[in-house]
DNA sequence: CCTCAATATTTGAGGGTTCAACAACTGTTC
DNA sequence: GAACAGTTGTTGAACCCTCAAATATTGAGG
């Protein structure tokens, strides 16, 4: 039903220290951000988009491509960070259809306070223990699969340009 | 509250791709997992685990920390695995606290029917795209971050030795 | 204008995960 | 051997995510 399946031992290996390492990773983020502010890290994404927006606001859509989250989940975290008063939800003016998200004073002020321990964990954890080469490698093989994703066999990807411009920082 | 917080811009950057490459991953690994079996990638990890041990059986503490999900989680996957009738629970002979899980027949099918797909899912993926002398990067990379994790400057970790013996394979 | 396919977003149900509390048992210590 | 701390595993509530269905709107064509 596909090409040759299986994984090389050596595969095999790297992709069990894959999991291994995004597991541990994984959890030590969460457990931060959830002690941190309550959110889940997906949540603190959302958050860190929109601080980098023009106007610190979005469209709902934009947002969720950004965020890479699905549409409803994104639906579902905003309704959230509405309730904690973090964003603001108003209709767009062009498109009736459409909703602007727009992050609230209080939602800056919390990105910012969480920001930093955030990074912490994030730097310790993965790039304090990769030297300069490692770090350039790391970079090179996330590209080279991003690149790659999309002709493999799967859905589609519409490719937006990146947009460098780190208001308060993704990690 | 910790050291010098904040990501240098190479890492801001590669930390962005790592986050955007696990993302797609996961989505498309989990999308074939449901579609395959209905259950989702944790959970046939903890099927992976168990077809490897000996009398495909293990106390459900060690196949918590085999599969890397907290106590909590496994017991509720175990309960869900039972229910489809995929693993069976038994007590312990020498601790009446313990209990073992065990694979099935039922349990084993599944796995080795799902396994190709899955496989095939995160070769094309992830290990298609890169080279030889990229493969071992990354599998440097990702033991370096392991074997750093636990010094850093957090909780802790007892370091089991890893356990070669791949009866139908995680990936 | 009317219809119809496509887009933008929300909703609710179903299931997964976490966290804290609990129940049962073990091993040690006095 | 009674008390107690520690281990093993489960439970329920709260929350998050997915998927499919619903709602509202747009834009193209006839």
């Amino acid at each position: 039903m596909r090409g040759d399946p299986w994984l090389s031992d050596d595969q095999q290996r790297v992709w069990r220290s894959y999991l291994a390492l995004h597991a541990l990773l994984n959890e030590r983020i969460e457990r931060d951000m959830q002690q941190a502010s309550g959110m889940p890290h997906a949540y603190y994404l959302v958050l860190a988009m929109l601080s980098e927006a023009p106007e610190r606001t979005l469209r709902m859509s934009q947002l969720a491509d950004l965020a890479q989250m699905s549409q409803s989940r994104l639906s579902h975290a905003v309704a959230r960070l509405e309730e904690k008063g973090w964003v603001r939800r108003t209709p767009a003016p062009d498109d009736r259809r459409g909703q602007l998200a727009t992050l609230t004073a209080a939602g800056y002020d919390q990105l910012v306070e969480v920001a930093p321990s955030h990074a912490d964990t994030v730097r310790s954890f993965m790039f304090d223990p990769l030297s300069d080469q490692q770090l350039a490698a790391l970079g090179e093989i996330c590209q080279v699969i991003l690149d790659r994703a999309g002709h493999g066999s799967a859905t589609d990807e519409d490719a937006d340009e990146h947009d460098e411009d780190a208001e308060v920082g993704t990690a």
